[in-house]
DNA sequence: TTCATCGTAATTGTCGACAATCATATGGTA
DNA sequence: TACCATATGATTGTCGACAATTACGATGAA
């Protein structure tokens, strides 16, 4: 797991609260804590070694990120997605996406298109390696996705992205399974995408973008419109 | 404060931290808790008359939203927005409203764009009587983005932009005072992207709004570049 | 005067316990 | 048998107290 989303600067760990957060997120994420699968705090204090009071902290936090859903006087239970919210996820990151791929084609500098071209490189390798293993492949996608988002040079973007919603697609994807089946053609997307932000074509970039967004999504609906074959060939975002 | 968001159905009062947690939001978007102070927890034990439990709940709520910024072990203060910060807000508004005017262009039904209707002719009669007053000109002119918003039938859309976005651009309403003063043209523009929704064209919709918003930041832009004339006409979004 | 060091006070982090609410099972009645 | 009421158990909500860390002011030396 050398992603780039597992090192991702967290010095907050000062605190418990901080640091149960991060674990629940991850396991979360992970799938150890299944999409609908009810969280009792009793539970989850034995479970982490501490008392209730920070976890019920990390808890809140993990509720306005939307991982977990809560209910007064009831319960927390992990998020289930649906298809219906998944799609309004793409359409989220379409629009937000986009609008990253244009800054970062004003913003990004060299260094960091040549780090872009590094994960691009390390990511077709790794699809060349383990043709059918997906998991590398996600990440390695989201670590594109994550880059360019860091590029953009815009704070909220950036926190509501990567702190945010890509969460939320990391754990569609571990509940829905792999998404569908086209690498190669990401990849290309992914390719041409750096070609317009290294050459500064910030109207190029951002359309682009916006279709690869798209495809996915329309990548998406086919799955779920012909759900009869259900087959989980090999997929990239 | 006839406004659509102070009515907005919150049912989630049956706990301390959900009251708190609204009445901690109120108060910093309103400015009685003005931004950059520091937020002690004993003092708003004591204010509101719980336990710092509850209070910390809140508070961690209220940090996942970004009212607050917590720092471990030494406090928190509520956020002071930047120009800089304030201008990515708009661009986060630019992406994400334009989607949402295209999607209530598709999906929004007669009486709800009778109500658009209405809550612009209500802004329009205040904008009238009470020239240079601004204060329910922008909770109208809120009230107007946040039906557009609720038209678009994208509930995580609709969280992001009325549960986290609108309260910033409310605080800064109340930071950085009256933000320019293009009143009438921001009418005109309201009406026109409700005649698009109206016909259902949904690419002209998304455009005006697109347009709309990134007036407003352009605004905000000419405003702040020419601050040697610190004088606060009568604004509209 | 200025700076460093130390000690005190205040605030934050954490914990365990009690009260309130909800879920479940048991028993009674139509 | 089916259904409703009740009682029990578990979980959530809230509180107060203690420990850990930080902020502030005083004291002293250069």
């Amino acid at each position: 797991m050398n992603s780039i989303l597992s090192e991702q600067a967290t010095p907050e760990v000062r605190t418990l609260a901080e640091r149960v957060f991060h674990q629940l997120q991850d396991a979360i994420v992970r799938g150890e804590l299944p999409p609908g699968s009810k969280i009792t705090e009793p539970g989850l204090s034995r479970a982490y070694g501490i008392s209730r009071g920070p976890l019920r902290e990390a808890m809140r936090r993990l509720e306005a990120h939307r991982l977990i859903e809560r209910v007064p006087h009831v319960g927390a239970r992990v998020v289930k997605l649906s298809v219906k919210e998944l799609l309004e996820l793409f359409d989220l990151r379409e629009a937000l996406e986009s609008m990253a791929a244009r800054l970062a084609a004003e913003h990004m500098s060299a260094v960091e298109i040549a780090g872009l071209r590094e994960v691009l490189a390390v990511h077709e390798q790794q699809s060349d390696l383990k043709r059918g293993e997906a998991y590398y492949q996600h990440e390695g996608d989201l670590d594109f996705h994550y880059l360019i988002v860091q590029g953009s040079q815009n704070r909220m973007l950036m926190t509501l992205l990567c702190d945010d919603l890509y969460y939320l697609v990391r754990l569609y994807r571990t509940q829905f399974g792999a998404s569908g089946a086209r690498p190669q053609r990401a990849f290309v997307e992914h390719h041409r995408i750096v070609d317009a932000i290294e050459a500064g074509d910030a109207e190029l970039a951002e359309l682009l973008m916006r279709r690869h967004v798209s495809a996915s999504r329309a990548n998406v609906v086919n799955r779920y419109a012909a759900i009869l074959d259900p087959q989980a060939p090999t997929p990239v975002d």
